[in-house]
DNA sequence: GCCAACGTTGGC
DNA sequence: GCCAACGTTGGC
C-alpha cells in the first residue's frame, strides 16, 4: 500500500464536495501533467491512502484523508471539445490522460497547514515543499505518520 | 493580483 | 535535440 498527496483548489473541488458526493466516490479527472498522469496510470493502486490538500487559498493545508477505490482509466473529459479539460491530441484509441476514483475517508481534527509542514524538518523533502506545482505527489510512510499526528488523526 | 518556478511547445 | 518563448500553477 502506498501514500499520496492530491492537490485541489477548493473553489473547484473541495474536500466537502468529496464528502457530499452521493455514492461516496468521485472521479479525479482533469489532470494534465505527465508526471502526475504517470502516477495515476501506473503507480496508484486500490486502497492507497490519500492526503487531501487545498491549494491556491490564503492558508493552503492538508484537510483530510481519502482513499483510492478505482485505479487509472482513460479520462474522457479530454475528448469533449466543449469541456474545460479538452485536449485535441487525445482520442479513445490514445487517451493520453487518466483518472482514478477516490472515496472520502475522514477529515483531520485540525488541518495541517503548509506553513506547519515547512517548519517541520522531517517534512523538508516532500515535493509539496520542494516542487510545489506537482498536483499528485508520493508521500512516504514516515511523512504520512507525521502529518496524521500533526492533524490529530494518528493511530487510526 | 503579482510574480517566481517550472512544464510544455515549437522554431531552428 | 537545444533552448527561448509561452502558459500555468500556486504561494504570498
Amino acid at each position: 500500500m502506498a501514500y499520496w498527496l492530491f492537490k485541489t483548489e477548493p473553489g473547484c473541488f473541495s474536500f466537502d464536495d468529496l464528502k457530499n458526493c452521493p455514492d461516496m466516490t468521485e472521479s479525479w479527472d482533469g489532470v494534465r501533467n505527465f508526471q502526475a498522469r504517470n502516477f495515476l496510470r501506473d503507480a496508484i493502486k486500490i486502497g492507497d491512502q490519500i492526503l487531501f490538500y487545498h491549494s491556491n487559498i490564503p492558508e493552503p493545508a492538508v484537510v483530510g484523508l481519502a482513499e483510492i477505490v478505482r485505479t487509472g482509466y482513460p479520462d474522457t473529459t479530454a475528448l469533449n471539445p466543449n469541456g474545460e479539460h479538452y485536449d485535441p491530441k487525445a482520442s479513445s484509441e490514445k487517451p493520453i490522460w487518466y483518472m482514478v476514483d477516490v472515496r472520502y475517508v475522514k477529515a483531520l481534527q485540525k488541518i495541517v497547514t503548509l506553513e506547519c509542514i515547512k517548519q517541520n524538518p522531517l517534512l523538508a523533502d516532500m515535493p509539496l515543499v520542494k516542487r510545489s506545482r506537482l498536483s499528485i505527489q508520493p508521500v512516504t510512510e514516515d511523512e504520512w505518520q507525521i502529518i496524521l499526528i500533526m492533524g490529530g488523526a494518528s493511530g487510526q
